[in-house]
DNA sequence: AAAGTTTTTGCATACGTATGCAAAAATCCA
DNA sequence: TGGATTTTTGCATACGTATGCAAAAACTTT
């Protein structure tokens, strides 16, 4: 090719000096480098995955990019990548299920491991992509049935902490707004939740949501309108907490002496002065490197493993 | 390869079946497909690439992801460029000039153009990239001085139109609080507000913020708390103007009627029901939809373009 | 059925790189 | 200095695909 034309080498010199530890004399190094530098030569990276059956690619898909969070998650992801050597190929999905022809997108390109964020996998692509040893990672998602990787926060031990310290705030209207109702997270936030008050016997109101400000603040307000003032709101997330904490200021009940409300993520704007909202908080950082951490592991050995991660309740002013 | 024995033709059929547009009987195409199909075979983008020379990859760099809006625009931007056929590498940047490195990631994978949002290039880096051929698209960002496509909304003329609105409501303490102050769409922003009260002898007070919420939030404290309230507020952008919208409500001044606040961009927020701001839309299809266009136009032809879109105001709660 | 026409197929080569192997060059040692 | 040893280099080949060209096969026409 063009540089080692011109720097009087073989084409297999040139390749020596861009491969770390091949060996290549000092001298011509600085040759190759100064042509390669006049001419801004760059390895090519497809020709070079060809040969060495490495592309350095993940796969990222990622869902429901309006909640705050996974922007956070996002750009996490992408740092702690880069720094790896990675490159992300990014995908945007709109459904709760990855689709088919989004793999078939990543497969095309190689990529040497998939995260998926806030979507589900049917068991046959799990199989597939299985079968074509790509390893898998699903972040903040659960399904026993699935064999593949999953890392999430600990939902059901998390909603049972928070459950515990509402109880002894000496709650008796208890409600818990869900988010997307076919979520793993979700479910096991309710569950965590709830079923500390049903051994208690103590009711809880769920009300169906949908992990949008939107509709939380809607089911708030409509809940004060039928004269029902809670002791306590917990959302599935931060967002829906917000819509809450906003519906109650909106009616003029007095948070936290009326009403108490608590979130679960605690994305950025939980900590602006306007809202203060408790919440639980998602160790994003932690999250993103287990993910890596056993994207990387099934490039050893298969199998799966299932992460949960703890995380921490964080007290500001919308609990007493 | 595999498929091919076992379908019983040569490789170049198989490829044949997989390039639409190809010559295949259709008996071997149903034969060859169903082999594939039960090897679950793809075709390999990359080697595809090295002699097609089109990698339908797409470089997407991005900045500021703390700001929901590029969240819309990244949602949009892969969902727009999916449609199209690309792939998206995607980066995320610290900085607000996109480093070599980052720029030379692209370019070992051959990316068939580049989108830059919310930062900037150095002049060598682009003619670097015009050598290579390799077209580069600004969102969101301008310098006459760059030889490169830049798609953004007009800035100058969005903020002489608010300006115009400011002024027929008969304000006297007129406030603009900035962005990050070397970023152009902070300067335009100022340019067009400020230039329009400067020709009528108005003073404008200029708050030096930085995009962020937080700071907004202080600097309209701040200013409270020294017994100068405003007649109107604009923020060089929506997070700003909610920031100074919370520390209005924090200080217990009445808004819109003892304070007007007014933003920049329209995210989803700003129509929250306790927000509830005026501001002005970007319109996001439109600036992606031209970002795309000048970025295939440069595959036809060199030269590049700048296109600025004018976007519209629109009233909610925080004006009168 | 034979000659002509069109469609389908395989062969060979190219894309830009990495790498085992052997040849060449450089270095070392006595 | 000359042989032994180490380092550096080039050659050849491979990676998985696309494609021009010619051969083969399948149709058409008379």
């Amino acid at each position: 090719m063009e540089v080692a034309r011109l720097a009087n080498v073989s084409q297999s010199t040139v390749s020596r000096v861009f491969t770390p530890g091949a060996s290549v004399s000092e001298k011509t190094r600085q040759r190759v480098l100064e042509v390669a530098e006049q001419l801004n030569y760059q390895p090519n990276a497809l020709a070079r995955s060809l040969i060495t059956k490495r592309t350095n690619m993940i796969g990222l898909a990622m869902k429901d990019i309006q909640n705050p969070f996974y922007h956070e998650v996002l750009g996490i992801f992408t740092n702690k990548l880069k720094a790896k050597g990675y490159s992300v190929l990014f995908v945007y999905t709109e459904n709760e299920e990855i689709q088919q022809e989004e793999i078939n997108h990543f497969l095309e390109y190689n990529v040497e491991g998939i995260i998926i964020t806030d979507a589900m996998l049917s068991s046959n692509i799990v199989t597939k992509l299985k079968n074509n040893h790509i390893p898998v990672t699903l972040f903040n998602r659960y399904d026993k049935n699935l064999e593949c990787n999953s890392v999430s926060c600990d939902n059901i031990n998390a909603a049972n902490e928070i459950a515990k310290y509402v109880d002894r705030l000496y709650c008796e209207k208890i409600v818990f707004i869900t988010g997307k109702i076919n979520t793993s997270t979700s479910q096991e936030r309710q569950e965590g939740f709830v079923n500390y008050f049903k051994n208690k016997g103590i009711p809880v109101k769920i009300l169906e949501g949908d992990y949008t400000y939107e509709k939380a603040f809607f089911l708030t307000k409509e809940l004060i309108e039928k004269e029902y003032v809670p002791d306590v709101i917990f959302g599935a997330n931060d967002i829906t907490a917000l819509g809450a904490l906003d519906a109650l200021k909106s009616k003029e009940i007095k948070v936290p002496e009326q009403t108490m409300v608590i979130g679960f993520d605690d994305i950025k704007m939980s900590s602006w002065p306007n809202y203060n909202l408790s919440t639980w908080v998602q160790p994003i950082e932690e999250m993103v490197d287990e993910t890596i951490r056993l994207l990387e592991r099934n490039q050893r050995e298969t199998g799966h493993k299932t992460v949960k991660v703890q995380g921490k309740f964080i007290h500001r002013q919308t609990t007493k």
